[in-house]
DNA sequence: CGAGTTCAATACGGCACCGTATGGAAAAAC
DNA sequence: GTTTTTCCATACGGTGCCGTATTGAACTCG
């Protein structure tokens, strides 16, 4: 027959499987990904490194316009619900998850490298663009959420969202490309700027 | 003789040259390093737009490389020094200075596609990361500059000309997306936030 | 054990691009 | 007006990648 793509083996979970799934593409597309952008993914470099051919490839998906799908596909769940609900099951006052938000944010060793990546990949399709907008705005309204929550008021909190997210996009951008990331007195700075009256 | 690349051609400039110059070459690689990113900036392709063939590039430059090498070069001039001088002499006081300095940098409408493709083409090139350090490091400590002499202790001065330069960084990526640019209140809100004692 | 299913190897045609080699036309220098 | 220089066209070989087609090995299940 010539139905393929079912993809339900990997025996089980703790046995490194001898035969790979599209997980292992996957995730090696996003080391590719991070380490030399979109045009860093190509089917056949992917394969030398997982140490097999594009015969595997072609069996796991369509082509390669679908495994940046699935790419995105996995960016958009996990980049913001993970994190929020990590952030408020950690905290209570809506003053502690703003800092923690941050220290999370800036703190993940591997996020600015995806985060940009993501990032430039959008400059080129529109298609990535759309999902970057809907990312953007769910994670500046939860910043401006916990903004109004702290005691700001509703207009002086959109545009410090606007503010703490922006340098929050800066700093991805900055560390994607070698730079020390900023430290915590600097956030806290900023933070505690942006949460005053 | 097989010595190329002299180029001192271009009649008077005005008249528009029957002939192509390397120039010529490097408008139409930033056009397409903003719009597609450096794997975009292909000889072919770009040979085609201006309507001549590869015949014509290799005369001009050495390779491919070489085309990069010019860009990087023409931008590192032009990122810095053009605006601190403009700042420098439109306005006096350092607090005005401030305002113009962000007026200038946020509004810019092509600067945005251009900073971030040349960030993006920066996290997968060590020579351009070099330089991508230095313009930072003298843009931010110009801020910084500026807001010691706005009346901000040395110290505090650091981290908020740090946050400052974040939040523009963000700011140029987000623009780059086709979001829209951040509104000028926001902006004077986060400056004014960064003023003050 | 034989048949179907799952995953991968091999081999192929095609495209886009790089860089080189060589020749030609038009302008500049003599 | 011939020679030289400047700039571009044409043609070529080479590479890296895409996607398809076909075959084959290993595991599963009857």
């Amino acid at each position: 027959m010539e139905k393929r793509r079912t993809s339900k083996s990997s025996s089980k979970p703790g046995a490194q499987p001898k035969t790979l799934g599209a997980e292992a593409w996957l995730s090696e597309a996003w080391r590719a990904l991070s380490e030399l952008g979109v045009e860093g993914v190509r089917v056949e470099p992917l394969a030398a490194r997982l140490g097999v051919t594009k015969g595997s490839f072609y069996w796991h998906f369509e082509d390669r316009a679908a495994l940046l799908g699935a790419l995105l596909d996995d960016w958009e769940q996990r980049a913001t619900a993970a994190v929020i609900r990590a952030v408020d099951e950690r905290c209570e006052s809506p003053r502690e998850r703003l800092f923690a938000l941050i220290r999370m944010t800036t703190g993940a060793p591997e996020a600015p490298d995806v985060e940009h990546a993501v990032r430039a990949w959008g400059a080129l399709d529109p298609a990535v663009r759309k999902r970057l907008h809907r990312v953007d705005a769910r994670r500046e309204a939860y910043v401006q959420a916990l903004l109004v929550a702290v005691g700001v008021d509703e207009a002086r909190a959109a545009m410090r969202a606007r503010a703490l997210y922006l340098a929050l996009i800066g700093e991805y951008t900055r560390v994607a490309h070698g730079g020390a990331p900023t430290d915590r007195a600097t956030w806290d700075e900023l933070v505690q700027r942006m949460i005053e009256r």
